[in-house]
DNA sequence: GTGAAAGCGCTAACAC
DNA sequence: GTGTTAGCGCTTTCAC
């Protein structure tokens, strides 16, 4: 079989104990000790049990992650700075996929926490919804609501002020002249499409009531942008409640024929990597994703420390993108 | 504490073996018996560690992972429809980031092979330096390797026909007329790099020696684009390694009031979700990444099984995808 | 078909 | 500082 704690131990003629406490670097084992047990198990190839050592210390070094949807850009990235955060202090990920649906997220967390991981990043994909599993999940590990929430939900969450970047989007038409805004968007059924949606109704004035809600997807965008083009005038500026979304409209709009941002101007939120590559270039909503993963991480580690107890709500103010498309 | 396997064979008046036959669905439990533990599991919220089964059965019923870079669509997609071909056999998912660094990678095939997955899906990202740690995860559990492969490795991979994708490319080119291509991709670091490279220098004629490599970025395809618009004549198709570097050189072109396809053509790899969003949409070749994920999940089950012990090698015909801008 | 008992490999008390 | 010992919670022989 394959070598144990044991073998290294009697190589380096000490017991398990302290082969274990050398092993994972604990202070009170004799330097001449340590450096023996160090070199047995170098000598004999030695490969930890983590699954042994979890079962015994009730830590499996393990971070849970639940996303709406990988295969989107922004969330990849999030996963991405998540990741490389945990990798600094040696946890690993286990990834779960929700697809928007919050049945799936459900068996996603249980399983996870099946699996014991030590704490949980979630990505609540129904602002409603999603309630009954956080908090099952919150009552058993620490865990850190990233980008979107639960209402009246009383967990922690780091993510960006989704208001603000609204707010400063519509202003930022109005200052260049549109007067006939229009906002397409999620339904909002998760926090963020929520509050993007209440952020235009509230800024846009006349225009706050002008509003066509589907998915975050591309394909939304299309059609959203077919259906401006059939009315009898065009708005003269498009706030999409995220990139994907922009970028649908943005196609459908050039292949009309529509000029942006001469007939038309368009935004976006997220500022995925894509955005700056649209034609025209996409101004939009930059969403800082390494901060947010890094606060997350930090959240969670303070929770698992013991230092802090209490829920934190960490919002970010976005950063403003301007580029040709609006 | 929690509750535990004695917990519920003791409400349901049976012994824990028993009791763990029935909760693990094994055959060979009388019915009535069966169904006590069950109720008994549910009665008392009864929560399996499965960190205790997977030291004593020697499973983990999970898969790990490991990418070259998450945040890339086309490899988050590859992602997502692992994780849903291992969510129907429930298990679960443990991905890590090597970041197009062998030794990142290294690090996290060890940190996987230490966490005891059953079976690993690896995208090694270097033709030649991912060898080792792929021989050393494949000497363990079963392995395959997804997309890239690494030179001279006898081991099982799954992925598209990379040359035959770019001939197909090239093939459309030429019969539309271009006569001066070049090349645009990564330097033949990783599998597809070099398949694609060769690909395009075997089947472009005079213009097979026209090459400029740098890596799979969109910031790449931007300077590449810069280069070529700098020379005195501009080439009638630029053939791209991938869609990413095309989106850059489309931008750049754009900027540089260069007409596609009037001009030049150019054309991607990958079909990742925004080629059909460029202006003009991207013409390129699709990689059917759930048909890649459900066949490598398939060959790892396969292995597991015990139903097969030979390397395969599965390569799939990618098919072209024309659309306006080559 | 069922139960008793023996570990899986490790860490954490506790004694020295 | 070090060793002995007792489990972590489960699955799996092996008897019956």
């Amino acid at each position: 079989m394959s070598v144990t704690i044991h073998d290294v131990a009697a190589r380096a003629g000490v017991s398990v104990a302290t082969a274990s406490r050398a092993l994972s670097g604990q202070r009170g084992v004799r330097q001449e000790n340590r450096e023996k047990v160090l070199a047995a198990a170098r000598d004999l190839r030695y490969e930890p049990n983590v699954v042994a050592a979890a079962l015994r210390s009730r830590t499996t070094h393990t971070t849970g992650m639940v996303v709406p949807k990988i295969a989107n850009p922004f969330f990849a990235t999030l996963v991405e700075a998540v990741e490389k955060e945990l990798q600094g202090g040696q946890r690993s990920l286990l990834l779960a996929n929700s697809h928007y649906d919050p049945e799936t997220e459900q068996q996603q967390v249980r399983a996870l926490l099946d699996r014991r991981v030590d704490a949980m990043v979630l990505i609540p994909c129904h602002r409603e919804r999603s309630r009954e599993v956080m908090e099952a999940a919150a009552a058993r590990v620490p865990v850190i609501q990233l980008d979107l929430r639960v209402d009246g939900f009383d967990g922690s969450w780091v993510g960006v002020d989704n208001e603000a970047g609204i707010l400063r989007v519509v202003r930022h038409l109005v200052e260049r002249g549109c007067r006939r805004l229009v906002f397409v968007g999620s339904e909002p059924t998760d926090s963020a499409a929520q509050a993007r949606l209440d952020g235009y109704r509230r800024s846009a004035g006349e225009s706050g009531s002008d509003v066509l809600l589907g998915d975050f997807s591309k394909e939304w965008g299309q059609c959203a942008a077919q259906r401006l083009l059939a009315r009898a005038a065009l708005p003269d500026g498009i706030v999409c409640g995220n990139d994907t979304i922009a970028l649908g409209v943005l196609s459908a709009l050039a292949e009309a024929g529509v000029r942006v941002p001469e007939d038309v101007r368009v935004t976006g939120f997220d500022d995925i990597p894509y955005a700056e590559l649209a034609q025209p270039p996409l101004t939009t909503v930059r969403q800082p994703q390494d901060q947010i993963a890094a606060e997350a991480v930090r959240v969670l580690d303070a929770r698992l420390a013991g230092t802090e107890s209490a829920a934190r709500r960490i919002a970010i103010t976005p950063e403003f993108v301007e580029r040709a498309s609006g």
